[in-house]
DNA sequence: AACTCTTTCAACCGCCCGGAA
DNA sequence: CTTCCGGGCGGTTGAAAGAGT
């Protein structure tokens, strides 16, 4: 049974024009966002919902932070990655500001060929811990190893919930890119100029639409932009320019050795999730979330409290694991 | 300046899942 | 219980821009 298309009508693709995103963004501002299905027919976009869908939580809606990643977030990615594979979803739900058509990009573009690049260097001999890129944690993977660090699991959440713990999760910090080296790296492209929020986006998009675009035209939609005009000083009430934390040195304790190396491929030190508050704020909903979607009934959650240095160590110890899950 | 190659990333496609009927 | 539908997700594509020659 074939599936139907999404839309009935005759869709148009390819690049949004800024006139289509100011239909969308003044339309959503108005119902909010949500029955997709509707909004082609609504706004007369002649556009499928799903494309719809896709340009506002990809691009319009506020809060989105675009382009050149932080130090902190490229290695909240590069673990996230190694810990739940390429579900880009779930990665993106630790860091609010970016789409997961943002990450997995930034992943497929840049942090593979990274890591790819390691890994031949190393031989195998520690690349094999961040070689999730070539080999995804299969689901089982996932929840054998769940399982087989369920007792760590439990001794984190009782740290995790300690108030000092949460408190130090919390302390603000200082990221700013100009802190960010990784070698030769080159920033994410050359045209990702950091967009602070979709506003700005949208602003740019609009600067040069008005220049192109005579009066009359504009007021073809004249409510709808008009009240978008308005609906850009509200969403940019998001302001999320340059607001992420450098995060101070330190981080795990063990498998210092691979940290090391790993860092001197990426410039950088040992991640330290303990340190971004984002993070911290995220770890809590989301991991729950996944970790009771992706765990067996008989395990627990409580991964999902676990401060991410001991993730982290559980990752690096990775080697062991691995043989452990073998023998499951 | 012109051409080719490479990289980036916005957008599309198809599958899957959960809820409603 | 089954079917349908809307929404979400991950993989992939291709146009555009940059880099190299």
């Amino acid at each position: 049974m074939g599936r139907l298309p999404c839309c009935d009508k005759v869709v148009k693709k390819g690049p949004w024009t800024p006139e289509e995103d100011i239909i969308l963004v003044s339309y959503i501002q108005e119902h909010g966002p949500g029955n997709w299905r509707a909004v082609p027919t609504n706004t007369g976009l002649s556009r499928c919902s799903k494309s719809c869908r896709l340009r506002w939580t990809n691009y319009l809606k506020p809060g989105i932070k675009r382009g050149n990643f932080t130090k902190q977030e490229e290695k909240m990615i590069i673990h996230l990655q190694a810990l739940l594979g390429n579900r880009w979803a779930a990665i993106a739900s630790y860091l609010p500001q970016r789409t997961d058509n943002d990450i997995k990009n930034y992943w497929n573009t840049y942090l593979k060929k990274r890591l790819e690049k390691f890994e031949s260097r190393s031989e195998g001999n520690l690349g094999h811990v961040y070689n999730s890129a070539s080999k995804p944690i299969t689901r089982g993977q996932w929840e054998r190893r769940l399982q087989t660090d369920i007792n760590m699991a439990k001794k984190a959440l009782t740290e995790a919930l300690s108030p000092k713990k949460i408190l130090s999760l919390h302390e603000p910090n200082d990221n700013s890119i100009s802190n960010y080296d990784i070698g030769s790296i080159k920033p994410t492209s050359p045209n990702s100029l950091c967009y602070a929020s979709n506003a700005d986006n949208i602003a740019r998009l609009l600067k040069g639409w008005m220049k192109n675009h005579s009066p009359n035209k504009a007021s073809s939609k004249p409510n709808s932009i008009l009240s978008t005009q308005n609906s850009f000083n509200n969403l940019a009430g998001f302001d999320t320019a340059s607001s992420e934390g450098t995060p101070p040195s330190g981080g795990a304790k063990g498998s210092v050795e691979l940290c090391e190396t790993f860092e001197s491929l990426f410039g950088y030190e040992s991640l330290d999730y303990s340190s971004n508050s984002e993070f911290s704020q995220s770890l809590s909903h989301e991991a729950s979330t996944v970790c009771q979607d992706e765990s067996k009934p008989g395990t627990t959650n409580s991964i999902a409290e676990m401060p991410f240095s001991l993730l982290e160590k559980w990752l690096l110890d990775d080697t062991k694991i691995g043989a452990d899950a073998t023998l499951l």
